[in-house]
RNA sequence: GGAAAGAUGCCGGAGUGGUUGAACGGGACGGUCUCGAAAACCGUUUCCCGAUGGAAAUCGGGACGAGGGUUCGAAUCCCUCUCUUUCCGCCA
């Protein structure tokens, strides 16, 4: 949620950042100003209703204390009439409030200055681009065939068990998908991420606090009985960890790390790129989130990427960074750099990370605040990136490493998987 | 799932209708003392909204789990909800 404040200090200055987003809807950002003067003004004329009722209501005390029952019984009929002529006041700035609320939920993030401008995909930057495309011999097969032929994922029976998009790992594969959650905790951990384990549902509050609700509903999976909602990331719990806190400017920067099940209904989104792994209902993510000084959340970002570009490099995986035009990022985020991927036999990129900087545009929702120096406490910024999720990350290693052996695996994965190959 | 108790500031913990934003203790911070530290002593320590102001600040309103209600006045009384603890049941 944006800050009222930068709202007000350069409502034109909003606007041009929000056409960046493409963000249609300007008159939201007119209407939010009205309602907050609205407001103001009935919060001046209800408080000053108010002390006066509260000086009344004191005097009464001492009136009753003193024996003075008829100048109470006076005074009290003042006080009744004057909450009378509060309660409509009271009525109007409650609903101004509301008002102002559901206008405000609907303004995007302000994409920062290095967002570069468009509307679609193919107007992504690439920021950088590493590793090398293998090249695949003759008759090199997919992962989706890979797959079957080392009997490591079975899509049937998901589907019998649950539904389509529901993979079920098995032997080797699960064993494979334990083997890189185990070394992507580690390798978080070794930089200083605090490792945690979150709920894998959530309440509403917390899933409204990271930017899940309202609006996007429909792409959780929903508990109609306990109102939860299964996670789409451990972001959500993670960040949510410091909702309504106000930390100290020494415990800053905040890193935590978890690996999670992640849950999307991926409601519209149908065709050809769901085929294998490329796109499911369930998969396995591990997460890295930061809380950080409004100073350094920039710094933090880079830092943030490279982590994750060394993590891909050790991988041995063929990638590109992108950073994603203000058309192509997500609601909540004022800059993001993907990760992808090139999976060989596909001939396609797929994106494994995305590392976004939120600003202040969480922790407003969430009112997570530090103490700065002048002992005033004022939004901290928030950041996430994937480290990293593991299907497509699969889809990579089987069809870029694949031999006639079996599929060659990295070095790194080795001691965790207990094998330099995958085999039949 | 059943029963009972409870939810107060950074923490512990008082407070059962009228200067209680909140006693008392602890912690943290600042100061005195000390070569330095400890101890002791003194002091400071919640947040949100609004008005005036350049700012420091001053003033007003709100917040004692959340939301409603009673009352001139609620941390204190009533209702609903959430959560915690203990006991019973069930159980990985």
């Amino acid at each position: 949620m944006l800050q009222l404040q930068i709202i007000r200090q350069d409502r034109d200055g909003v606007k041009k950042r929000l056409a960046v987003k493409y963000f249609a809807e300007l008159g939201v950002v007119d209407k939010v100003l009205e309602l907050d003067d609205q407001r103001k003004k009935l919060q001046l004329e209800f408080d000053n209703i108010q002390a006066k009722i509260n000086t009344s209501s004191k005097e009464i005390g001492q009136l009753m204390a003193k024996g003075e029952k008829e100048n109470a019984e006076r005074l009290k009929q003042q006080v009744t009439s004057l909450k009378a002529s509060l309660q409509p006041i009271n009525n109007k700035l409650s609903e101004t409030e509301r008002e102002l609320q559901n206008e405000l939920v609907k303004l995007p993030n302000l994409p920062s200055q290095k967002v570069p401008l468009g509307k679609t995909p193919e107007d992504n930057v690439i920021i950088r681009e590493g590793g090398n495309k293998p090249k695949l011999p003759a008759g090199a097969k997919p992962h989706w065939e890979l797959i079957k032929q080392y009997d490591i994922v079975d899509f049937e029976t998901g589907a019998k068990i649950t539904g389509s998009g529901f993979p079920l790992y098995k032997g080797k594969g699960a064993k494979l998908q334990r083997a890189l959650i185990q070394y992507f905790l580690d390798y978080n951990t070794a930089a200083g991420y605090t490792e945690y384990l979150p709920p894998f549902m959530v309440n509403e509050t917390t899933a409204f606090g990271t930017g899940q609700l309202p609006d996007k509903e429909g792409q959780m999976y929903y508990m109609q009985t306990d109102n939860f909602y299964m996670i789409p990331t451990s972001e959500v719990p993670l960040t949510n960890i410091y909702r309504d806190e106000i930390l100290k400017d020494a415990d800053l920067p905040m890193k935590l790390t978890a690996y999670s099940p992640c849950f999307r209904r991926e409601a519209g989104s149908f065709g050809k790129d769901v085929r294998g792994l490329n796109r499911v209902h369930q998969f396995e993510k591990v997460e890295i989130v930061q809380i950080v000084h409004p100073d350094t959340s920039y710094e933090t970002h880079e830092e943030m990427v490279d982590h994750v570009e060394k993590l891909v490099q050790s991988l041995d995986l063929p990638y590109r960074i992108l950073n994603l035009c203000g058309g192509d990022m997500s609601f909540a985020s004022a800059l993001t750099y993907d990760f992808e991927v090139y999976s060989a036999a596909q001939d396609k990129w797929l994106e494994v990370s995305s590392v976004s900087n939120f600003e202040t545009f969480q922790t407003n929702r969430m009112k997570i605040r530090f103490k700065d120096t002048n002992g005033k406490s004022q939004l901290v910024h928030s950041l996430n990136g994937s480290s990293l999720a593991l299907p497509r990350i699969l889809a990579c290693l089987l069809e870029n490493n694949q031999s006639d052996e079996g599929i060659k695996l990295p070095l790194i994965l080795h001691p965790y998987f207990g094998d330099s190959m995958l085999r039949n």
